[in-house]
DNA sequence: CCTTGACCTTCCCCTAACTGGAAGCCCCAT
DNA sequence: ATGGGGCTTCCAGTTAGGGGAAGGTCAAGG
């Protein structure tokens, strides 16, 4: 298979594929022509780390999973264990971004929205806390 | 006011001060050795910028409201679009980070997490998603 | 036989928002 | 005058690729 067609099967822009290459996640051969040649293996490996991407997973943890994965004799308990940091992190993210709607929310619902000056998100960010004198 | 007072008084580090210079988001004084010399209000607008920064706007975004917050004319509409443009982005990250959490949390209950090579959350990143057979 | 277009190659620069570090000047205290 | 801390600029690196140029390759059509 050229790069094309494991692009398309494995979902993964031909651009993306090349990167994983450069940094050692995959290792095509190689044509005659110079063309990188794909096997069913490498479409694997790739889709594989398409999933893991997909969950977020960085790609030095995507490095370690696939590890793992050709590992016969690893340990549940380790993948565990990178899902679960992986998770908090996760968790870390949603309850700032929650923080922040919450905030900007409340600010917006404050906010006139006509063409006068006046408004309760630029007094908030200058440091005036005002908006309903919320509690 | 040297770099560091101000760096103290609005919590950024040193460094982000003289980015923000360096992209033109404040323009302190110079003192006559070449040290940076800021004013009150170059402060205020640090502190400015710091919250808006934590409420997660881009340094663009902050440009504009720096912007709108100095021009006596604006139209309080003009700042509530771009924090409701801002706040569906959020939203949007907050519902794919919660998918993740979701596919993971199911997967990590899954795996035993012991010494043994089976697990789970590999099969299901190699595409043959068991995991009880949810529905 | 030649050309055209699609595909492939490498290479380099660009992104956001900083952070780290090196080399060197300045100021104050001892 | 010397030592330490603070200040300056500049360069490089971070994540995970994306855009695009310059050029090689292949199959089909004229």
């Amino acid at each position: 298979m050229n790069i094309g067609d494991v692009a398309e099967r494995s979902g993964l822009p031909a651009k993306t594929i090349r990167y994983y290459e450069d940094i050692g996640l995959i290792r095509p051969h190689r044509s005659a022509n110079g063309y990188r040649c794909f096997a069913e293996t490498d479409l694997h490996k790739l889709a594989f780390l398409a999933r893991a991407r997909a969950l977020g997973f960085t790609i030095e943890d995507c490095r370690t999973l696939l590890g793992l994965y050709e590992d016969e004799t690893r340990a549940s308990a380790d993948v565990k264990q990178l899902a679960q940091e992986h998770l908090s992190i996760i968790e870390t993210k949603i309850t700032d971004l929650q923080a922040m709607r919450d905030t900007l929310t409340e600010l917006v619902q404050c906010c006139a929205g006509d063409n006068r000056p006046d408004c309760p998100i630029l007094r908030d960010l200058a440091g005036e806390s005002d908006c309903q004198e919320r509690v």
